[in-house]
DNA sequence: AATTGTGAATCTCTTCACAGCA
DNA sequence: TGCTGTGAAGAGATTCACAATT
């Protein structure tokens, strides 16, 4: 119970989803077979992963939405909104600078950086898109914890350690790159090209 | 060597790319170690993940460069390129059709659709926004087997059923919604609110 | 001397199946 | 009766360690 396997880790943003939709609909209480039909999973395998984090479950009855709710915010950290900086303001920085506008996120774009100088100084959603330069001394006074790294794959590497250096706790990298840096800086990664690799790789796969 | 695992499959783009840089630089041969150190794996996982695809390696001496990036292209079908509809034309759409015109990519956007009235009717990299209402049409006619779905996770689950009807094989969805069409369709996901999750709950996890 | 390919061991995750509780 | 929590079995992935090969 004290250990969360990754694998579970990895399931927590799909069933808080789900607990918001149904906490939002009235909904209070519900069993884990529900649950799995919702997501598609295995009943099993829902309450392996609840029994994680403590003994919620009423036999016979199911789940209480709201108190599971809690928890599962309270574990993911969504129960507070984590400032984070923004690095690369092309056309991905646009896009998620749009997206983290929408109230309810469990974060907000605290400071925005780009190396272009015809792109620094510009409007960001509110903030002024500032220079590369002061990325680590900017970071450091605003103590921002995480970062989006959505800048091209030559420079990333070098970024995510000024990040690094500058105390930032957790990185997630749009760039096709590996980020080697202090293990106590978590790495998340979105690879775009690798996924659309995996769509060509099953439909070779089906055709044979 | 006949089935590749999944979490096999999950790694052929590292390994791709990688061995694209090496070719470009000239290099002939590397061994499972200098991958491995690439990579941040082991040389053992390196070995046997090779091993799924045939008998590349020479003992005492490494793989061939050139020779197994041709198998791995093959097998991830980067050796061509695919069309693919796009599916919602607003902030992540435009950073999408931006990257996909870099020239030497797997995929070109062959299609784009948008069920705002207001972004119908627009340019699109070389292309005109279409209505999505025309999505099931164009999509069979012009035979396009991939799709990117980046539109409202309300309405992600009905237009994905909308792409299965129209015959597409794969899918890319952006939407923080499961896709629940025919299991010859294959879904991959990438889900940006998630990650995010995941960089709060390490945050959370280390401090403890 | 360097390096592969793989049996065996190990670790991790999933699923079954059922005792026990409401 | 309906449902949880979990021991045990099963499935899958990783790592070790070494005989075989160039």
């Amino acid at each position: 119970m004290r250990t969360i396997p990754k694998a579970v880790a990895n399931r927590l943003s799909l069933y808080r989803r789900l607990l918001e939709r149904l906490h939002a609909d009235g909904v209070r209480t519900i069993s884990s077979r529900a649950i799995s039909d919702s997501l598609g999973l295995k009943d099993a395998q829902v309450r392996r992963d609840l029994a994680h984090f403590g003994s919620f479950g009423q036999p016979g009855l199911g789940y209480r939405v709201a108190e599971l709710l809690g928890k599962v915010r309270t574990i993911l950290g969504t129960d507070r909104t984590w400032p984070v900086a923004l690095v690369g303001y092309g056309n991905l920085g646009r896009a998620l600078v749009a997206y983290a506008k929408v109230p309810g996120r469990s974060f907000r774009i605290a400071a925005v950086f780009d190396a272009d100088p015809a792109k620094v100084g510009r409007q960001a959603g509110g903030l002024v898109v500032r220079d590369a330069s002061e990325l680590v001394r900017q970071v450091r006074r605003q103590k921002i914890p995480l970062a989006i790294l959505a800048v091209p794959a030559e420079v990333a590497p070098k970024v995510a350690w000024r990040l690094a250096r500058a105390g930032v706790r957790g990185i997630l990298n749009f760039a096709p790159a590996r980020l080697d840096v202090p293990k106590r800086v978590f790495v998340s990664d979105i690879d775009f090209t690798a996924s659309m690799e995996q769509l060509s790789f099953h439909l070779r796969r089906r055709r044979a």
